[in-house]
DNA sequence: ATAGGGTTAG
């Protein structure tokens, strides 16, 4: 047993016990001090489970050679627990003499990310410059990435244009980090300098251009992308018929997108969840409900963005119980935590059936404040249903007054629902209230029209 | 000696 063989071992098919098999050769032969074994062990045994790295990471005799530090930090930036990898980094600068290289940097990078740790990308960033990594272009690409992913496209911008060679991923990412902070004519602006670059756009950088149709609701451009796509031979991979799919459903033309998700060949849980929500979306709840049935049927496991296009499904169809056994399902079955959207939908479909006091529980009940979709759908609820009611809650009115000042329906609403609980005593209150915040006129409904309530 | 970046939706 030596050295080579083992190498030869790290090689093959591996399994749990198959490694722990490696590993007590390691400790037998006392190779567990060589640098280029615990590299090659750690790699291995990452790809099993990043935790199952970390214990062999962790009891290392000797310091682990920059190679698996950098296995390790790569492992934790795609795990669930990419502060991890933040952590290892400071750990690294700390306590070792190691100095962090090209292939630390992109990982790190990904994780702060991840994290929306803004203050520590940047800090990041700085140690590279201070290195001289900074002409690195796949370190360039991470960090566009991670300032847009902390929601600072304008860094993101000063990465891209300060580059002295960008790629096809430098633009992609650009577009993307566009995209993801919500500046989709940015986005298409960028994609118009990559063709003035005479840069080829590949399908991910069509899958984030799709988005932004979607974004845009314009169905001229996704059929000029869609168009592009067939003329310049572009791989139709899962993630671009995804994107097609999401941008004719987006756009209203639900028949297209079904046309193209029965086409495809292969399909994965984004390409179902999507077709989902565009049928959810498009008022057709119960082909909705027989795809998400079909999709459990063929095996494939519901993720929280499945459950919300479901739920959006049973609430637009009125279909309570069913809304109710899916939440139900998504947390006892999948172990899915439900999100803002999900108590959303769930307010919105017994609101909508004019169950006051079910609507009332969820958003008591929560565990996070809800957000002012949620309250305005409640109150419209209210308005719509609850006249009779005694039940109102003022308190949530004011919440979403506060945390919307600028928005004008919200006192309309407001007002109207005032005749029924009596919050606003009389309109003058309410003026006062908009002359408080500095409100003078509200858009789309003048004091006449208040007044009139 | 082993390794790296970009993709969607509510």
């Amino acid at each position: 047993m030596n050295f080579r063989h083992i190498q030869t071992l790290l090689q093959q098919p591996k399994t749990t016990t198959h490694l722990l098999q490696i590993h007590s050769f390691i400790l037998k032969t006392a190779l567990d001090h060589h640098e280029f074994i615990i590299s090659n062990f750690i790699l291995a045994s990452s790809s099993i489970s990043i935790d199952f790295a970390r214990l062999f990471f962790d009891n290392s005799p000797v310091i682990p050679p920059l190679f698996a530090w950098n296995t390790i930090i790569k492992g934790y930036s795609k795990s669930p627990t990419p502060l991890e990898s933040v952590r290892l980094h400071n750990q690294l600068q700390r306590t070792t003499d190691l100095k962090p290289d090209k292939f630390t940097y992109p990982f790190v990078l990904k994780s702060c990310g991840r994290c929306s740790m803004l203050a520590t990308g940047g800090s990041v960033h700085s140690l590279i410059l201070k290195t001289g990594f900074d002409s690195d272009r796949y370190i360039n690409n991470t960090l566009m990435r991670m300032y847009a992913a902390c929601g600072n496209v304008g860094f993101a911008g000063q990465v891209f244009d300060e580059m002295s060679q960008r790629d096809v991923v430098s633009w992609s990412s650009m577009i993307a980090g566009y995209v993801t902070c919500n500046y989709p004519l940015n986005a298409l602006s960028v994609f118009l300098d990559m063709k003035q670059a005479k840069e080829k756009p590949n399908s991910v950088t069509l899958v984030s251009l799709l988005s932004v149709c979607s974004h845009l609701v314009n169905i001229k451009m996704g059929e000029s992308i869609h168009a592009y796509i067939l003329t310049n031979d572009i791989r139709l991979d899962v993630s671009l018929l995804t994107a097609l799919i999401g941008m004719y459903a987006t756009c209203g033309y639900i028949e297209k997108a079904m046309v193209i998700f029965n086409s495809m060949k292969e399909r994965n849980l984004q390409s179902w969840t999507i077709m989902i929500s565009g049928l959810a979306e498009n008022g057709r709840g119960e082909e909705a409900i027989s795809l998400f049935n079909e999709m459990e049927k063929v095996g494939l496991i519901p993720d929280a963005m499945s459950f919300s296009g479901i739920l959006s499904a049973c609430s637009h169809m009125g279909l309570v119980e069913k809304g109710r056994e899916y939440f139900d399902r998504m947390v006892k079955c999948y172990k899915v935590k439900p999100t803002m959207e999900h108590y959303g939908c769930m307010v919105d479909m017994f609101g909508r059936a004019g169950m006051i006091e079910e609507a009332y529980d969820v958003l008591r009940n929560m565990p996070m404040e809800p957000n002012s979709i949620m309250l305005r759908s409640f109150m419209s609820a209210y308005k719509n249903h609850g006249i009779s009611r005694s039940s109102f809650d003022e308190n949530l009115m004011k919440l979403l007054l506060k945390i919307e000042p600028e928005v004008g329906a919200n006192y309309i609403l407001s007002a109207t629902v005032s005749s029924v609980s009596g919050y606003w005593s009389d309109v003058d209150d309410m003026r006062v209230a908009m002359k408080g915040i500095g409100l003078k006129k509200v858009p789309g409904c003048s004091w006449v029209q208040v007044k009139g309530v």
